[in-house]
DNA sequence: TATGTATGGTAAC
DNA sequence: TTACCCTACATAT
């Protein structure tokens, strides 16, 4: 599933190709009927996308909420218009795909995932996205148009030009822009849709304040919209800190540097497609650490292995159901 | 074919 | 704290 920076992808795509369109909407697996007839013959307006959850607005004060949960994700397929600012940034542009004609400037890298690129001013070519972190990417499709529905699609939006398939959400429902608004109020600040600077605010006065621990309170999208059991490891990592430690005894300049970490993190989550939390490496490390999601990431999904600063064993628990992965000696 | 796993969240207990 | 939801894919049998 994604974490924050994949939904500003996806959030970019729909500004692409499917704001400013009128949209047919169905649902081929049967479980968002009614939303579906809704929908559709509307205009898409405007996309917003808040931590985790995008909304989308169509004519007349009609908003889709969608949260991918754990491994939903938005496939594209079509006449995609690429946005460049969705560029790669490992350098392995001019590549082509399999049949390697048709795609033009929207390529696949070469490690078959992510890395959606475009060359250049964006044209349109005939291609398939998918915009989920597992398995961004790119392949040919046939003629066929609509595109056949292939497993589990909730909900089915297609312009003339473009299809846009959503399987697997937590959540996909029609909202009030009252209701919007009162969902996008109970999220913590995002990076990339508040001010940076009242966002560090509000986050550094929250979890100063909580007895509950920071491990804990990095997850909690109340707190700060976005983070992922990737990020929050990661981020963690960076910060040298003890995920078992209460937010209010963290020292406030760690607070403040995690929060700026989270931006950065994010900015290049949203440029490159990858949670790279391994920056500053040499170029070898970094081409290898992009082609390879096992040399991507400090500790994350490291349980055993050594620490790559001090070669310590990297602990696995469970926090809350979820996995987290701290070095005990680097995070002492 | 069955089982396990996953980047998430909610509601019920 | 537990149960449950949603889907695809990897691995084991």
């Amino acid at each position: 599933m994604p974490e924050g920076h994949s939904v500003h992808r996806i959030a970019r795509q729909f500004d692409r190709n499917i704001v400013g369109h009128a949209v047919g909407a169905s649902s081929p697996q049967g479980r968002f009927v009614e939303g579906a007839a809704i929908i559709s013959g509307r205009t898409a307006t405007q996309v917003r996308a808040v931590g985790k959850q995008m909304f989308l607005e169509f004519d007349d004060d009609l908003w889709l909420r969608v949260h991918l949960g754990m491994y939903g994700a938005w496939d594209f397929a079509g006449e995609i218009l690429v946005d460049p600012t969705i560029a790669s940034a490992n350098g392995r542009m001019g590549q082509t795909n399999q049949r390697g004609t048709e795609l033009g400037e929207a390529i696949l890298d070469s490690a078959g995932e992510n890395s959606l690129t475009s060359i250049g001013a964006p044209r349109r070519s005939r291609v398939h996205v998918r915009m989920s972190e597992q398995t961004t990417g790119l392949s040919d499709e046939g003629d066929e148009w609509p595109p056949p529905v292939v497993g589990q699609v909730r909900l089915r939006l297609l312009t003339d030009l473009t299809c846009a398939d959503l399987r697997g959400p937590t959540a996909c429902e029609l909202q009030s822009a009252d209701e919007v608004a009162a969902t996008i109020a109970k999220l913590g600040p995002d990076p990339l849709v508040d001010d940076v600077r009242e966002g560090e605010e509000r986050f550094v006065s929250v979890v100063r304040r909580k007895p509950t621990s920071i491990g804990l309170l990095l997850m909690d999208q109340s707190v700060v919209s976005g983070i992922g059991n990737v990020y929050r490891a990661e981020l963690l990592f960076r910060a040298r800190q003890n995920p078992h430690t209460p937010g209010r005894d963290v020292p406030e300049e760690v607070v403040r540097g995690i929060w700026r970490d989270w931006v950065r993190l994010l900015a290049i989550g949203v440029e490159t497609g990858q949670m790279m939390t391994m920056d500053d490496l040499d170029p070898d490390a970094y081409r290898r650490a992009m082609a390879s999601r096992d040399d991507r990431h400090w500790v994350y999904h490291r349980a055993g292995l050594p620490c790559r600063v001090c070669g310590t064993a990297i602990v696995v628990e469970e926090a809350a159901t979820r996995k987290l992965y701290w070095c005990p000696s680097c995070q002492a």
